[in-house]
Order: C-alpha cells, then sequence, then structure tokens
DNA sequence: TTATAAAGTTAGCTTTGGCTAAGTATTGTT
DNA sequence: AACAATACTTAGCCAAAGCTAACTTTATAA
C-alpha cells in the first residue's frame, strides 16, 4: 500500500479515469485519489474564476470584495492569496488589487467555461436556475472530459446521448 | 485606487427577492459556503458507504481493507474511525471490525442510491462506465434533491425534460 | 507453544483552509 | 493636515485529513 504523495499539477483539471469499471481495491482507489486531488484545486479555480469576474465587472478585484463573494473572513482571503500567489496564479502587493498571471488568466478562463457548460446543461435537464448555479458551483471541479463533451453536446440538442 | 463605500442604501428593505440566478455577493456566497459544507461530509460518506459494501460482501469491515480500498494509509483510518465513532455512524472497538449504527446504516443506503442515480445517468448520457464511476465519485456529494431526481427522471426516459 | 507476520494503534509531523483579535496602511472627510 | 473609517495584514488559534515511524495486539505457521 504505497502512499502517493501530492504532487499537484495545476493544470489538471481534466480528472483521468482508469479503464474498465471494475471494482478492485486498485481502481477504487484511483477514484478516490483522484477526488482528493480535484479538492486540492478547487481553492484556486474558485479564486481565479472569481477574480477574473471582478475584474471584468469592476476593473479590479479587491481582496475585501473576494472575501464577501466567497463568504470568508478576509485574513481567509489574505492567506489564500498568498498561496495562489506562491503557485504562479495571482500577483499581489500588500495593499494592492489582485491581478491574474497569465497562467492565472488562463485556468479561470478553463473554468469559466466549464461552469457554464455545467450550468446550461442542468438547465436543460429542466432544473431552474438557483438551484443550477447552486449545483454547479460543487459539480464543476468533479467533470472529466469526457463528461464535459457529453454535457455541452446534450445542451446542443437534448434529445439523444 | 477607489475604496468602495459601503453602500448601505436599500438592502434591507428591497433586496430580499434574490431569486433567479443572480451573482450578487451574498447568493453567492451561500453557494459557496454550501460546497464547503458538503465537503465536510463526504469523508464521512465515503466511508459509511463503502464499510456498507464490504460487509456485504465479505461479512465484515476491516481497516485494512477500508484503507487499501480509499487509497489511503492505516492510520488514516483509524483516525477518521474515531471521527466517525464521535459522530455516531460506526461502531468499533480496538482491533475489531467495523459496524455500521442505525444512523450509519442510513446515510450508507442514502447514499448508495445517490450513488447509483448519478452512475446511471452518466451511463445513459452515452458515458462509459469506467468514466461514469469515476466521475459519480466526486459528482454524487454534490448534487441536489431537485438535481437528483431530474438524473433519475432522465434516466428512465431519456428523451426530453 | 513459541516465533513471525499481519493488522491495528499511537505519536508526532504536515498542509489546507477556516476563524478572531489586534495592528498597520490607505482612503476619504472635514 | 488631521482624523475617522475602511481595507488589509499579521499573529495565533482550530479541525480535517493526509503521512511516516514505532509500538502493540492479533493471527498464523513451524
Amino acid at each position: 500500500m504505497t502512499q502517493k504523495t501530492p504532487e499537484i499539477s495545476s493544470s489538471s483539471l481534466v480528472s483521468q479515469a482508469s479503464e474498465g469499471a471494475d471494482s478492485t481495491a486498485g481502481s477504487q482507489a484511483e477514484r478516490f485519489e483522484s477526488v482528493r486531488r480535484a479538492h486540492q484545486s478547487e481553492m484556486a479555480e474558485d479564486y481565479v474564476e472569481l477574480i477574473a469576474e471582478l475584474i471584468v465587472e469592476h476593473g479590479e478585484a479587491r481582496p475585501v470584495e473576494i472575501a464577501e463573494r466567497l463568504g470568508v473572513s478576509q485574513p481567509t482571503v489574505t492567506k489564500n492569496l498568498a498561496r495562489l500567489k506562491r503557485d504562479g496564479l495571482v500577483i499581489h502587493a500588500p495593499y494592492r488589487s489582485v491581478f491574474l498571471t497569465d497562467e492565472g488568466k488562463a485556468l479561470a478562463e478553463i473554468c469559466r467555461k466549464r461552469h457554464r457548460i455545467v450550468v446550461n446543461f442542468l438547465k436543460a435537464l429542466g432544473i431552474k436556475e438557483s438551484i443550477a448555479e447552486h449545483d454547479a458551483e460543487g459539480i464543476e471541479h468533479h467533470v472529466s472530459k469526457e463528461t464535459l463533451a457529453a454535457f455541452e453536446s446534450f445542451t446542443q440538442s437534448p434529445s439523444k446521448p
């Protein structure tokens, strides 16, 4: 039972599924590991997506606004911004607005698109917008490339698989 | 730049009708809070569901097997079982097998059903089983009652909402 | 029955992501 | 220019969930 070290590659938005749908310990463990890995990038994804939104809306992203939108305290934002900065996703000088690096912008764009696809898919299924937005927030981080493609194609012609 | 003014104007009287998918700070924060809450129950749900599986398969659930299936170390399982015990979901004496309380059984059953609904839904969308199982593992914890119902009804008649 | 292997636990470390309290910086008002 | 309000940071706390190393208990096999 060798334990894997974290090894977070920030570009791993798309989870890889193993072949075959067996229920052996191995593949089940891989699935759980994959979910744990996804959780590690969620914070980053939520922040960069929100920062991008704020820049579009207000021309800048202030920590106080990030805190308010995420429903967390300002010190939490400060701490997480330091992490995002460490990981090369944002640019942030003390007491200044927050900006996205190129990598951060790229990540934000991917997240934005994925979010829209998931929301539109749920709405196409007949789910009302407020709930679609709510569920998408949790679901979007766990959708594989294949599933995302299926969501998108369904939304475009909501009749057949 | 301009540090934003509080904007106290009409908050308490007017803005109560935030139905629909608005992007106000309030509702967005609620969604994020909800996702954070869901994360807190994921560990419990995964464990309880797996323990139920193991009991069906082997007549008992041994920590070593839980560790293997989840892909975590044995000490991690020991620690998490203590939390589940604290929360009234499992019964566990040192060096013994793990059992579910009535509450644990109920939770496991809900999770099992939900898991099947999500997997079957994804398969009905045309996603192959291994990927469906993979994505379901992450998605299932974030699906609202309404969305789950929509998934189920779609699976039964995969034509239209 | 005793030695060894496997299972399980304990202790102690790490990172994440939350919080409050208190201090510092910036901005806005007078 | 001084002061008040707001924004931001720092310090220090907490719990969750992971790990390794080392120890104890249980099970197996000679």
